[in-house]
DNA sequence: GACAAAATAGGACAAACGTCCTATTTTCCG
DNA sequence: CGGAAAATAGGACGTTTGTCCTATTTTGTC
């Protein structure tokens, strides 16, 4: 019991400390302090550095995967769901306007340090990719389902970034408003499709 | 001679170093290998690994000035001249697949580590910002312009970002052709007003 | 209560880090 | 040519890093 209780402490905090100091900037003896635990103690649990990244890989995809269950039971229609998405930009803004976006952020570290678990931190990309185009797949989007998700994914994370390097809440909300918007446009466009998905242009 | 010749080159490989390793990820013997002198002559140049950021920044503002100066020159529209903006995700495409973004990396890394440059670095986003600005003021645009500029940011860093995570060349050349179909038709829109920039809506 | 297993503590290790120091060499200028 | 200044080399420093090791304590089970 205290094992299991230890090393999800461990991994709740090395997660936070990942992700708002870096995975790299990030040591053992931070990690252990917060714990408040030896370094010892440490390695019972985790032989190296690399394995915590991977726990902390693993708790996240399991986390992002729960909130998407929740939205899918939350939101009424496909349009209410994905505007949860782009909420989590005003949602989480204290967070992100001094440490960016916790996926991406990981993504371009990793990829930086040539790590081998930068494919596993992109799979967080991929649970949100699938899900945005199953949305998009409910409002009437055949083919164009994944571009659209790719593209909401991608505009978000600029606004995130942008929003993060400039400090500036105004241009986020002013952007969230944008996507509301086009989203909108694009939940009207296609409602005639709404019950006949697989239906080719 | 000499020295300036060494100082630039030091400045010109910590450069290439902090965008493909990230800053704090580049070590002092990193640099002094590359450029193939001693840990102390390194040190007569620079008195800090913060010194050579801050010339590093400095030098990157310099070269996306003339950058935008030559698109300013080469472009016969503003249409022009912004599409040679987002065409850069694909010129610099080789780089962008494996390191990213070199302006949102290093914003995002300066963040995480709470570093003092970070303000200075996201000034190059401030250039592009203004010179888009420019652009969509000189396509009839007065007051949204600056929004049109953030948005052509934010779209663009998040397709750096999504493209380099998932490694996908053709996601980035479809957002590229999203973004100038958009261009296209923001450029059309207003038309009109394109000798009046001052013209209130 | 006894005993194996798990959990924890804390020190030891070599390597790498940024920084600093002192010599030596090279360059520049009167 | 000569002497001051700049440039370079290379070692030394104290810290911190990830990793590993060996004891000691706690826990769970028969």
């Amino acid at each position: 019991m205290a094992q299991r209780g230890t090393r999800q402490k461990i991994v709740e905090i090395a997660d936070d400390l990942f992700y708002r100091q870096g995975f790299e900037h990030t040591s053992f003896a931070d990690i252990a302090k917060v714990v408040n635990i030896s370094r010892g103690n440490f390695y019972h649990h985790f032989k190296s550095k690399d394995e915590i990244l991977d726990a902390v890989i693993k708790t996240r995809l399991e986390m992002t995967q729960q909130m998407l269950v929740d939205w899918e039971e939350e939101g009424a229609s496909p349009k209410e769901r994905i505007e949860s998405y782009i909420r989590i930009l005003l949602t989480n803004w204290t967070m992100i306007k001094e440490y960016g976006c916790p996926v991406g952020t990981l993504c371009t570290e990793l990829a930086k340090l040539n790590h081998t678990s930068k494919e596993q931190a992109s799979k967080v990309f991929t649970l949100f990719r699938i899900w945005l185009r199953q949305q998009f797949s409910q409002l009437g989007y055949g083919d164009e389902a994944d571009g659209l998700a790719m593209h909401v994914l991608s505009w978000s994370q600029g606004v995130a970034t942008l929003g993060n390097a400039f400090n500036d809440l105004e241009y986020v909300s002013q952007e969230v408003s944008k996507m509301c918007d086009w989203l909108d446009v694009m939940s009207r466009r296609n409602i005639s499709g709404k019950k006949s998905n697989q239906k080719k242009r």
